[in-house]
DNA sequence: ACTAATATTTAAGCTTACTTAAAAAATAAT
DNA sequence: ATTATTTTTTAAGTAAGCTTAAATATTAGT
């Protein structure tokens, strides 16, 4: 299967699971950078291969192949990072962006060898769960986005669920890192900003920031 | 640029290098197994690229910004095999057939690291040069086919100029690896065949192997 | 409920990288 | 040197993955 094809599906996939929960083409589209009308194309083209369920208008749903594939894309990209933040000295912006292209060249057998190399990680730098070589995710995800964590409380950062540089840039500088702490100050329900503590560090982070960073109660 | 445009401007110079010197279309063809037709239509599209010399029925000959193209792709290829071969427990084929494809999807920084990591080296698994990151290739070879050795003379193994499964199986079932030592027992000019003895196996090698392993007298 | 705004789909068209078939040129063989 | 063979080129056509523009449907706002 094509590259176009592998990239469709993960963003099926990747919207299903974080965002808005919308997979309709246009925002399909958005988010691979491509018109409206080519993500349509594209969705009736992958219904006649049965990876995914296309009715005019609707929502775009995988079928079960269409998962399986865009499973073992996802998990092609997240050895990936793992390896390359293993092994060599980049910005986790840099890693994804490697990722993003290796994944797509990568053999199950390379996959097997370098998730054995890891050590069978069960997560990426990012806090994501790695997908094992049958497709499937066998940890559970009990964290939350820090816009809805609890004043007073203190919580180890899991996930950082961005591909922006500029986020990862101010991650950098400011500790925010998988599996750091962080303590929740205060939460501005009217502005949607949240305060917190890291390290020495105390800042207010706005929604676009605490709806991407997931953390774990300790 | 394109992986066809890679692969193609890469064939060439690979023609160039080792083969029977013939970079006409047909044969650049061949190589990548498509049509003559494929062949001559892309050699017009990169001769208005300015990455080659385009003249009906005549050799294709890169320009210096092709051949640059040319070695930057190779660099990356040979600088993953030498990188897969340390870290994984591959055959030299499937290594091969990993880099072939790793190559177009990585980074000169990706390259750079990788090269740093290995120490810069200057030769891949099989003896081939790496290129700088400018493209220079430094080492001067001083290495013969197999095929032109000398009876009685011993000799290193310097290059496996191969990328065929087949090959590949036979010369790990034989001892048959970079850096080894070969004496050669006799040269049979008529038959074209050459007898060795590698480690403690005798073996008579015909022409379709001796002309592909390079070798340095000791 | 109706209108305005937004999103999706259809239609037509483009580029890349191929294909096959035929024409033209180069190379090899007698 | 002429003919036969092979190779290269030209021409026409295809599939994938896009585009823009227009038509149609959905969603949101009043």
């Amino acid at each position: 299967m094509s590259v176009a094809i592998e990239n469709f599906v993960k963003a099926i996939y990747n919207n299903d699971k974080h965002d808005i929960k919308d997979t309709k083409p246009g925002n399909i589209a958005k988010k691979l950078g491509i018109s409206n009308a080519a993500a349509t194309d594209m969705a009736k083209k992958l219904a006649a291969k049965d990876l995914l369920n296309y009715e005019k208008y609707q929502q775009l749903q995988l079928t079960e192949k269409g998962t399986k594939m865009a499973l073992n894309v996802v998990r092609k990209h997240r050895l990936w990072e793992a390896f390359l933040f293993k092994m060599f000295d980049m910005s986790l912006h840099d890693i994804h962006r490697e990722a993003e292209l290796l994944e797509h060249q990568t053999s199950d057998l390379l996959a097997e060898k370098i998730s054995a190399y890891l050590g069978h990680p069960k997560f990426d730098p990012h806090g994501d769960p790695i997908p094992n070589a049958d497709g499937e995710i066998t940890t559970k995800d009990t964290s939350i986005p820090l816009s809805e964590a609890i004043e007073g409380k203190t919580y180890t950062i899991s996930r950082l669920m961005s591909d922006d540089k500029e986020f990862f840039d101010f991650c950098a500088q400011n500790e925010i890192k998988y599996r750091n702490t962080i303590t929740v100050l205060k939460q501005f329900i009217s502005n949607k900003m949240t305060q917190i503590t890291i390290g020495s560090n105390t800042m207010v982070l706005n929604e676009d920031f605490t709806k991407i960073i997931y953390v774990d109660e300790n």
